[in-house]
DNA sequence: AACTACTTATAAG
DNA sequence: TTTTATAAATAGT
């Protein structure tokens, strides 16, 4: 694009790549950002490096806009007449992990056939394209079976986490009044004060527990 | 920047907005594929018109991006103490057996296309090798946007209540202390023994649920 | 990192 | 939409 016009096609020097890679993410994020302004355009950028660094761009909220991403998504799918996303739809974050490992196992797929294919080769092709076809479905399957699978166990623990929460809330609610009313001693005190403080411990347990799974400073604690 | 610069501010006249965002629109997908083939990156971008019209690229897969972003936000969030990674690998520990599922199903079918494949043979494998890519990463990406969806909407979902959870805890935790110190007076002493024994069940109860839905997450139970 | 000479992108028509 | 004239981006130095 400048002295001499170059080819889109990967720079093979390291360093002209990563001079490009400098001066050209810097463009397209003032692009994007120009877009955005001039446009009104609601924007999210995700670039990584060849080395991994990442560098982003949203004009708003990075996770509003991947979620307004995801739900798009999911319309245009639906053009597809698939109807297993209505189920889908309250699934889990457990996802992650198998989608990266179906996304790898696809990709060696496509290699494989990629290999394989090349000894072979007609118009038989044709006859591949079915049996490629009829994998996939196989595939899509397989990983809608796991997908819904996962569903369920998440709803369960929605509901679990749920049940936990309203539990919490009356526990708040009743110790208020009782905590207010006690104020000491006396004789039974003692065995009194045995019972409560066994409880300390599992309640510290299980906060640490809580703590650990959790904790991405949420507005929720707040109440809204 | 043409005939005539201009200001990088909200276009006034609906027309003009319209007719910029289509070209700079383009203009910034063409940027985008340049950059991440010129340079080797991964790059994922979305955009939405002001009338909500979604636009996106992703060089490899727009999930795994999101994924990878998401890794690199949470890196960043361990400053203030998050610990929600602990949580994510529980659950997704819970995938093993599914993904070993899957690839097991993903061998059958490269050995069923192989054999078949064997009966064939050419060079015209490039083309069915582009189809059958074609067919894949299409498959692939909209699965991908779909557990990406599931991913973002749970993992909100889980961690609001969990966060939420949390915050009740630390309440009941905090009244704790009033119910060491209250140890009653005499006539009272029965009330307080009672407000305490409430606990203990719920308490077990609690437990129990921790079990269920740790269990849910945890490759144990299918112990391999 | 700064400098051009050239290619691209694009505002206005 | 297509066409310019000009602003921006940028490949090579």
């Amino acid at each position: 694009m400048v002295r001499q016009k170059i080819q889109i096609k990967k720079i093979d020097n390291l360093t002209a790549r990563q001079v490009t890679f400098s001066k050209r993410r810097r463009g397209l994020f003032k692009k994007a950002q120009e877009l955005s302004t001039l446009c009104d355009a609601d924007i999210a950028l995700i670039v990584f490096s060849a080395t991994g660094k990442l560098f982003d761009y949203s004009s708003s909220s990075m996770m509003e806009l991947i979620q307004r991403h995801n739900v798009q998504s999911e319309k245009s799918n639906k053009l597809l007449g698939n109807t297993q996303h209505l189920h889908i739809q309250t699934a889990s974050s457990n996802h992650a992990v198998l989608s990266k490992e179906l996304a790898d196992r696809t990709t060696e797929l496509k290699q494989l056939m990629g290999e394989e294919l090349q000894e072979l080769g007609l118009n038989e092709l044709m006859k591949v394209e079915k049996l490629v076809e009829a994998g996939l479905s196989r595939v899509g399957k397989i990983k809608n079976d796991k997908l819904l699978n996962d569903i369920s166990k998440m709803k369960t623990r929605e509901l679990e986490l749920m049940e936990e929460n309203e539990w919490l809330k009356q526990q708040v609610e009743m110790q208020k009044p009782g905590c207010t009313r006690n104020t000491t001693e006396q004789g039974n005190s003692a065995e009194s004060i045995t019972i409560c403080q066994s409880l300390v411990p599992c309640l510290e347990a299980d906060k640490s527990f809580s703590d650990t799974s959790l904790r991405l400073g949420l507005p929720s604690s707040n109440g809204h």
